[in-house]
DNA sequence: CCGATGCTTCGACACGAATCGAAATGTGCA
DNA sequence: TGCACATTTCGATTCGTGTCGAAGCATCGG
């Protein structure tokens, strides 16, 4: 029927079904979870859910674990996460592109906080800032690995490095944001780095709201030790660029 | 059906037709291709071949210009391209995953030349390496930055950064790496590198093949500059990180 | 040994989508 | 105006596949 068989296609053809996408968005942070509660995460039956984790098994996408009578399911490795979040990345914008957001959307488009770190595209801009000078660099499973002049220059930004606890999932690390389609600065030193960034009086957190709003003080400080101009932040819909590694 | 419209299964669903696929692939590069091009590259008729395009249109992927009686398609955006290349980079692993590669293949896996830059398994450790050094920086558009302290090792390592000239596509870039799913150095720079690299009998061209050698000096000097050891090239399968921007 | 639970296999049904032929629209050229 | 070409629309056919009911296998607990 087809000149080659076409290995883009096939891979997609097992995320096109709603299901097995459902399946596969449940296991994206790397958990794994057994087959009833796959079937649960998708709305179909047992016996669906299962024909749907064996074509998934037998592309590659998925792992198994069998134990006692369970059987786990987890992603086969983070490219099938990151596949199907760039493959999210697609469909939101073009949705969306059209509908004008209201006031106070587009405040919560521009900078907002996640749990309590910087997102939005101000914290989008930020997190490339810091990367550009070479403050953080990307490392394996979405890790930030912060450098000597990172730790200098964030030291001298008031932020205690020396009692920074490192989490499970790593001092420092990468967060999708969803309105940018970008990462942005998470972990605890995206936590800290907000905290002082408020208490110097950069930026000023909302009481009723989860945006964020940026003082005249908080603009020329971040273009000058950033280069995030207040101009640039929102406009230029610049481009996603993966790491090497 | 379901709980909430699945949008990555909408995506993927737009890219699992092979039809589709083929379309999109001719259109990664980023020219603008007419309908009629398209269809024979899918090896469809042209009316299939519209239908197709109709679709991809209205989901987003792909944008037209008109030009005379004649309809030029091209991809919506760079972001596109990206989501194409990590869904290619899912199903080829599983498919190899155990194939016995032969003797040359190993070989050209493990290190080759791609146009003239490194590529393989020691073009990605060595890509890695720069840019947990800091050397390098990625930017928007796949582009890669060269920091001060890059500057200053790459001309200690004998490369004339003065003398290199920033093509059309940059100075500095990053390569998909299709054997191993991540990328690689390429642009101006990366083919001087390499250059360089033999000169100094680091590494060794064969001549019958692509494939790339390393001198017994050249490890001792990858170990001691780029943290590049022979043992671990090859074997740990380290994960996908994507950068911030 | 028995029933309960978690999961998979089998079989049948129905919906959706890809495909192409034929015809319509629209553009360029003489 | 008339013809050639590029592309789209319409309609009918065929094929693949998602879905669930029922039954078949494992494992755990008593």
């Amino acid at each position: 029927m087809h000149p080659l068989p076409n290995y883009v296609s096939s891979s997609a053809f097992l995320i096109a079904d709603p299901a097995r996408a459902a399946m596969l968005i449940a296991l994206v942070d790397g958990r794994a979870l057994p087959a009833g509660e796959l079937a649960y995460a998708a709305g179909v039956t047992a016996q669906t859910a299962s024909s749907h984790l064996a074509k998934l098994l037998a592309g590659g996408l998925l792992a198994v674990e069998t134990e006692g009578r369970h059987r786990y399911y987890r992603l086969a490795g983070s490219h099938v996460a990151l596949a199907l979040e760039h493959l999210a990345a697609l469909k939101p914008l073009a949705a969306v592109r059209r509908k004008p957001l209201s006031r106070e959307g587009l405040d919560l488009r521009f900078a907002r906080r996640c749990y309590d770190h910087l997102a939005g595209q101000l914290g989008v801009a930020v997190a490339q800032g810091l990367q550009e000078r070479g403050f953080v660099v990307p490392a394996a499973d979405k890790q930030l690995v912060v450098t000597p002049s990172g730790m200098q220059w964030f030291g001298a930004m008031g932020v205690d490095m020396t009692a920074l606890k490192s989490s499970r999932r790593g001092l420092a690390r990468q967060c999708l944001d969803w309105t940018e389609r970008r990462y942005h600065l998470a972990g605890p030193l995206g936590v800290q780095f907000m905290a002082v960034l408020c208490s110097s009086g950069w930026l000023r957190r909302s009481k009723s709201s989860r945006a964020i709003q940026v003082t005249p003080l908080g603009w020329a400080g971040l273009k000058k030790h950033l280069g995030v101009d207040e101009g640039s932040v929102g406009l230029p819909a610049c481009k996603l660029a993966p790491s090497i590694s």
